[in-house]
DNA sequence: AGCACGCCGACT
DNA sequence: GTCGGCGTGCTC
């Protein structure tokens, strides 16, 4: 008798462990760590993975296995480990890790079915149910939840007339497309042609198509639809053994009716070629190294990836490429298929769930060796990982803002030691962390200082918007931002203009009184949506709509402050009425495939001006764009967040990238409110070295990252003084347990103090060297684990959080 | 989490 | 005397 050790799918406190189950005779040898089943969980069916296969259990009164869901382990043994050491670097439940490993489309659904025992005891139950099952056996507990109260049901249940199904399901299903294949030799397939008579004639079609064809089988649509016959001719020969129907997966491709340009190894220059070497050595030698590749923008990093996974490839291992979300464009799409062909598997957001899932299936068929993809891509199920590649470090995407709160770098080093494989962090602009473990030879740093024919950087000119006020210029563009894009619009360059959204909105304010709008259930002004004309709430999706008169002082000189793209468009059209403008935000992109149709316009050449929100800084690359102009670069800088004038730092940096990539020279305008702050300035240089010591200096005296680590608790709930005293509570044990040299801060507010109406407090703790600390957080949350479940208590933590909001 | 069980007040 | 409210505890 075998056991088997299994995680259920309920995501809570009290579940968070192994719960043992008998294996059934049947599946003795086929159940193995690693794969999904179905198991009974008390009165329910919940899906679960087994995460051992001993030969007995301390268990007495064990319960079978349902149902074995995987004929392979979908979570390989060292994703198993993973899930392990993700559970317990970000404090989420076993569960939890597992999902974030796997395609969504692999998570179960549940479904709650009422069956009517026996028809003829259909007048013995309560009549209110009579009618819903005139017609039918079997109800959808969903259909009829408000309908009918529970009660009735129960009663029903324990009278043996209803019967309570728990059902699992899967939310995608494999794509399934019928095959007809022959299923004799082609001499007996000739035999059985001759020995067809003529009124067979649709028969003898079909036998003649497979004795001419070179394939042996062909979708059934595909035969119907070629040879014109009817599934009854085909179904014949099935009958007669002679032809074999068969189920098959099929792939949802999205890049199905594309071509990729094959692309061949571009020569390296003398700086690249020095970066690469390391690299290979690191493949060749089977040792596990991080690599930081500083590039500045246009160095040509990736033609580096290329040529260092080729390397892994003929090594016969895989690779995986993490990009961040924004810049999973086609054109980065392209460079990778371009080269390694049907080779490639692509990850992001964009693809359904179902096309997710098939590449995922590709991945784990091991039928790919490369697989691009943004941040969950770095749990692909490869076995032989030869190298890890993370695009755009910096980014900060690669956090996962929910549970489990990891970092794709995190996981990637993890990973990379666990293949003794290198992994390679590239970027323009490193995060301040990374560019300190370099410096400290922790990293590997490779720097590659030029861009590639040695094009030089845009000039950068920095725009005092206060200035501009001054002379009376009251637009959102400064003269001279205005004269140069006329200058391009004269030409017939193109312009690149950038809206720094983040850390902005646009709020309705009253000029009167100055009464900002705010939303009733959070601490926080509303936005104004200009298409639906209605204020909405960012954190809790609360509407409402745009007043006529402040409801203050009911003065009716109540407008929206702030800058959508859409009135920059109208704007630009004021002074500018010749342009022709592609405008890309979250409204004009939300369709699918209308973010790749725009840079497809604008590439050819269709409009003058590419004027987008944080979709457009990185990664575009058009021949004929000489102008990009910031009209915000300090929005950021007025975050409540220590890594805000890093943030601007990189954006701005970025930016400037996409200008004068080619023969064309670039020209890069910076509109700012505060055109002396260090990272406008220095990203005006391009002068990371000395942005990174100035930015170090500054962490140091405040004792953040990479000086010290960082985690944030966030204590919510409906009632503010509940939420304050917990949090003292938490702080005064944090301070008990801690060590001395660690920092806690707190009880405070968090910068936004109400969510959803429910009040936040926060506390931060700074610290070098803490052992403890994942275990004495761990039981701050057992200890308010019963107020956790009843009390509405919710307590977030976030090691080494991205924002402290 | 989601469900059953059980204890208490309000009703036929 | 029963119905239905929610607090408590368990799920292999």
């Amino acid at each position: 008798m075998k056991f088997a050790s299994v995680i259920v799918d309920v995501a809570a406190m009290q579940t968070d462990r192994e719960f043992d189950y008998k294996i059934p005779e049947q599946w003795q040898d086929a159940v193995k760590p690693g794969m999904r089943v179905i198991v009974p969980f008390g009165p329910r069916k919940v899906q679960g993975f087994v995460t051992k296969v001993k030969n007995d259990s301390a268990f007495e009164r064990l319960k079978n296995i349902s149902e074995l869901l995987d004929l392979t382990p979908c979570l390989t043994p060292e994703l198993l480990q993973l899930g392990d050491w993700l559970t317990e670097k970000t404090l989420c439940f076993k569960i939890s890790a597992f999902q974030a490993m796997l395609p969504a489309a692999m998570k179960a659904k549940y479904e709650k079915i009422i069956s009517l025992i026996g028809r003829e005891k259909l007048s013995e139950i309560e009549i209110l149910l009579q009618p819903f099952f005139e017609k039918r056996n079997e109800l959808n507990w969903k259909d009829i939840e408000n309908e009918i109260p529970i009660s009735v049901i129960q009663k029903e249940a324990a009278k043996q007339n209803l019967e309570i199904i728990y059902e699992v399901k899967q939310k995608t299903k494999k794509k399934m497309l019928k095959y007809i294949s022959v299923n004799v030799n082609k001499d007996e397939l000739r035999d059985y042609y001759n020995s067809l008579t003529v009124q067979a004639k649709k028969q003898k079609e079909i036998v003649h198509f497979f004795l001419q064809s070179e394939q042996k089988s062909i979708p059934m649509q595909e035969l119907l639809s070629v040879l014109n016959c009817s599934a009854a001719s085909v179904k014949t020969l099935v009958k007669k053994d002679i032809l074999i129907e068969e189920e098959r997966e099929v792939y949802r491709d999205p890049y199905e009716d594309r071509s990729f340009q094959k692309t061949i190894p571009l020569q390296l220059n003398e700086e690249q070629e020095k970066a690469i070497v390391p690299i290979l050595e690191a493949v060749n030698d089977k040792k596990h190294e991080v690599f930081l590749m500083y590039g500045v923008t246009g160095s040509g990093k990736t033609e580096v990836y290329l040529q260092s996974i080729e390397k892994v490839l003929n090594e016969g291992k895989e690779a995986i490429v993490l990009v961040p979300e924004i810049s999973l464009t086609p054109q980065m799409v392209n460079r990778f298929k371009g080269r390694f062909g049907s080779l490639v598997a692509v990850l992001h957001s964009g693809l359904s769930t179902g096309e997710k899932y098939d590449e995922w299936r590709k991945i784990e068929r091991k039928e790919v060796k490369v697989v691009v993809g943004a941040r969950s891509a770095i749990f692909a199920p490869f076995e032989n990982l030869g190298m890890i590649i993370i695009d755009e470090e910096h980014e900060s995407s690669y956090k996962q803002e929910e549970n489990p709160r990891y970092h794709a770098r995190d996981v990637a080093v993890y990973r990379g030691n666990y293949h003794q494989c290198p992994v390679i962090l590239g970027s323009a602009t490193p995060t301040l962390e990374s560019f300190a473990r370099a410096s400290k030879n922790v990293y590997k740093l490779l720097t590659l200082a030029d861009r590639v024919n040695a094009r030089s950087m845009p000039a950068v000119e920095i725009v005092d918007m206060r200035e501009e006020l001054r002379t009376g210029n009251r637009t959102m563009f400064s003269t001279n931002l205005i004269e140069k894009l006329q200058d391009r619009l004269a030409k017939g360059e193109q312009s690149v203009l950038f809206l720094n959204r983040r850390g902005y909105s646009s709020f309705v304010m009253c000029r009167d009184c100055g009464y900002v709008i705010q939303c009733a259930h959070c601490d926080i002004s509303l936005t104004y949506h200009r298409f639906s004309q209605s204020l909405k709430c960012h954190y809790c999706g609360h509407e409402e709509h745009m007043p006529t008169k402040c409801p203050e002082c009911e003065s009716e000189h109540i407008r929206f402050f702030g800058t959508g793209t859409q009135k920059v468009e109208e704007e630009i059209l004021k002074v500018l009425p010749e342009a022709r403008i592609i405008r890309m935000d979250v409204d004009t992109t939300s369709r699918k495939g209308a973010h790749e149709k725009l840079l497809t316009e604008f590439g050819e050449g269709r409009a003058d001006i590419l004027l987008g929100t944080q979709m457009i800084a990185k990664g575009l690359d058009f021949p004929n764009v000489t102008l990009v102009g910031v009209l915000t670069a300090d929005t950021m800088l007025n975050l409540p967040d220590f890594r805000a004038s890093e943030k601007t730092f990189q954006l701005l940096t970025q930016v400037s990238g996409r200008a004068g990539r080619h023969e064309l020279p670039g020209e890069v305008v910076i509109q700012t409110y505060t055109p002396e702050h260090y990272s406008v300035q220095l990203a005006s240089q391009y002068d990371y070295n000395l942005f990174y010591e100035k930015e170090m200096l500054i962490r140091k005296q405040h004792s953040y990252p990479p000086f010290y680590y960082l985690s944030l608790v966030t204590i919510s709930h409906p009632e503010v003084t509940k939420a304050a005293s917990v949090t003292e509570q938490i702080v005064s044990f944090l301070r008990r347990e801690l060590s001395t040299q660690t920092i806690i801060l707190g009880p405070v507010a968090s910068p936004i103090p109400r969510i959803k109406d429910r009040y936040r407090y926060q506390c931060m703790i700074k610290y070098k060297r803490e052992k403890n600390l994942h275990a004495v957080l761990k039981k701050v949350i057992e200890h308010y684990a019963q107020q956790i479940a009843k009390d509405d208590l919710i307590i977030a933590m976030d090691l080494n959080p991205n924002t402290l909001m």
